[in-house]
DNA sequence: AGTATGACGTTTT
DNA sequence: AAAAACGCCATAC
């Protein structure tokens, strides 16, 4: 047995276990909810190393931006990319999410508007 | 205890 | 506008 985890990163868990089918929710979104709005860092490591022990809807995590945080060529970006697409979750061109469409909890799309659509 | 890693976020160059 | 710097947090070693 590993070292138990903290109430902090169950509570990561759980509240990326809500997340709907469909939307998605940011890094930074989910801490705060946890109640460190500054550990987006962490919960990228939680989605790294439990996502498989705990049956993650990883894919529904992205960054503020409204894009997968991978490279672009990564088999991991297109593995979350087509999954989200299953889910009926839509890119646009610049290969972001409209957080104000499909983000889960629409106060993370506020802070920064929803993504520019074109530049 | 100090360093390294991880899919971040915001501010400053 | 793009890139770098900086800050932040949880684990592994």
């Amino acid at each position: 047995m590993k070292t138990p985890l903290k109430d902090f990163t169950k509570k990561v868990i759980s509240i990326v276990k809500k997340i709907p089918r469909g939307k998605v929710a940011t890094y930074g979104q989910i801490a705060a909810l946890a109640g460190k709005p500054h550990a987006a860092r962490g919960i990228s490591w939680i989605l790294h190393s439990q996502s498989e022990e705990y049956k993650l809807p990883w894919q529904r995590v992205i960054n503020s931006r409204g894009r997968i945080s991978f490279r672009r060529k990564s088999p991991q970006y297109k593995l979350q990319k087509s999954l989200l697409v299953a889910e009926r979750v839509e890119f646009d061109r610049d290969e972001s999410v409209s957080l104000i469409v499909f983000g889960w909890n629409k106060k993370a799309a506020r802070k920064r508007g929803a993504p520019r659509m074109f530049s």
